[in-house]
DNA sequence: GATAAGTTGTGAATATATTCACGACAATTG
DNA sequence: CAATTGTCGTGAATATATTCACAACTTATC
């Protein structure tokens, strides 16, 4: 299954997207949707949603649309959305514990399934029901899991990073501003909150107008 | 100033990035730098930085690399960093709460001046150095601020964007898994939590290996 | 059942971004 | 001071992504 390498990355970036949204309107009990909907409610222009969609064969039918049902169905195969990938959280900060109170299992193949901290106020309790442990078990509480989300203060992160690749892990949403050392069979995404907001000022200052 | 369409978003997207490590190398005492040494540390091509780095001239001399004083200064003044951008964040959540302890203003021209909630908890409090006053006040408080951060509960997204953009804002970094709808002289940043995660998960089965 | 309105899928064009590869120059070494 | 090593800046090549534009088809209407 993996490696099929047809998908552009741009495209795989939408596909949670266009799933949730497909996800709600069935919940609204819509059963037909065009490229057109779809573009104004989540701001993708429409030929682009017609694109990706094209990558996974022919989805739709001309002149009538997609069925919500039908796409709703094939994304959930494509995104694996029926075999949950557990996650751990390390580091139960403000930023963490929104992780935890995130109710995530809703339309979601990912669960955090643990989360790990220093401090011995939060070890032992439940957050948003999951459980928090020391940070000394990692490696022993770790063995099964692949993905972890990284909400540690940036003066531990590298080290915690290490002991994370040892564990097995191959998979890291890093929410430190460190730009994290990995071996190169282990996935890192960076989510930098201050240069988000820096990004978005210096956006705002210098493309006025335009649309994203 | 604006508009001068030269440099491409996604170089764009990588200035904070090089302002941040810059600086800290500065801090350190290191007076040259080469974008081999640049790229390592940052992991972004070094034929990439040696590009962006291109569209504001040539900063470097070949065969030395990049004074480190001298970039950063050009740094700041590009980036805007001597005059500060007041910021407001809505929603004083776990997530609005990790921003307010943020330390923005190191190293930083974006300050958060103030934060709301409808909490009457929270309201009256200072809360990272930010006074949290009532959802209510909004539109009396913001009367100087363009740039808002938003933590709401996603239920509330659409209808506090539409209050802010009444304000004045013309750029909200959106934390709500909502595709808010604003005029389309106001510029949006989604930041959505859960679409990143899935995303993380889907390359990591998808795209094994490859480095970004 | 003919016409009008709406829609997909996609070839082709365009736009954006990254990477290669090398000439020109700087610094260092012996 | 010659040789070596390291570096930038950038033209050209390549890779990736978006957008245009239209034939082919569906549905709704009268």
């Amino acid at each position: 299954m993996p490696n099929q390498h047809k998908i552009p990355q741009a495209t795989a970036k939408r596909l949670p997207l266009y799933y949730r949204f497909l996800n709600n309107l069935h919940l609204q009990g819509k059963s037909r949707v065009s490229s057109k909907e779809l573009s104004d409610a989540i701001k993708v222009d429409s030929a682009t949603i017609r694109r990706d969609f094209s990558y996974f064969g022919a989805l739709g039918k001309k002149g009538y649309g997609y069925n919500v049902e039908y796409l709703l169905g094939f994304f959930r195969k494509t995104l694996d959305q029926d075999e949950n990938t557990p996650v751990a959280l390390i580091g139960v900060g403000n930023l963490g514990t929104a992780f935890l109170n995130y109710n995530f299992t809703k339309n979601n193949n990912t669960r955090i399934e643990m989360a790990f901290d220093a401090d011995m106020g939060k070890v032992g309790h439940m957050i948003g029901n999951v459980p928090v442990y020391h940070i000394d078990e990692l490696e022993e509480r770790m063995t099964d899991i692949k993905a972890a989300i990284l909400t540690v203060p940036v003066s531990e992160a590298q080290q915690i990073t290490d002991r994370l690749v040892e564990t097995g892990v191959n998979g890291i949403l890093n929410f430190t501003p460190a730009r994290i050392t990995v071996p190169e069979d282990v996935r890192v995404h960076h989510i930098d909150l201050a240069v988000e907001l820096q990004s978005l000022v210096y956006f705002m200052k210098h493309y006025p107008l335009d649309q994203e």
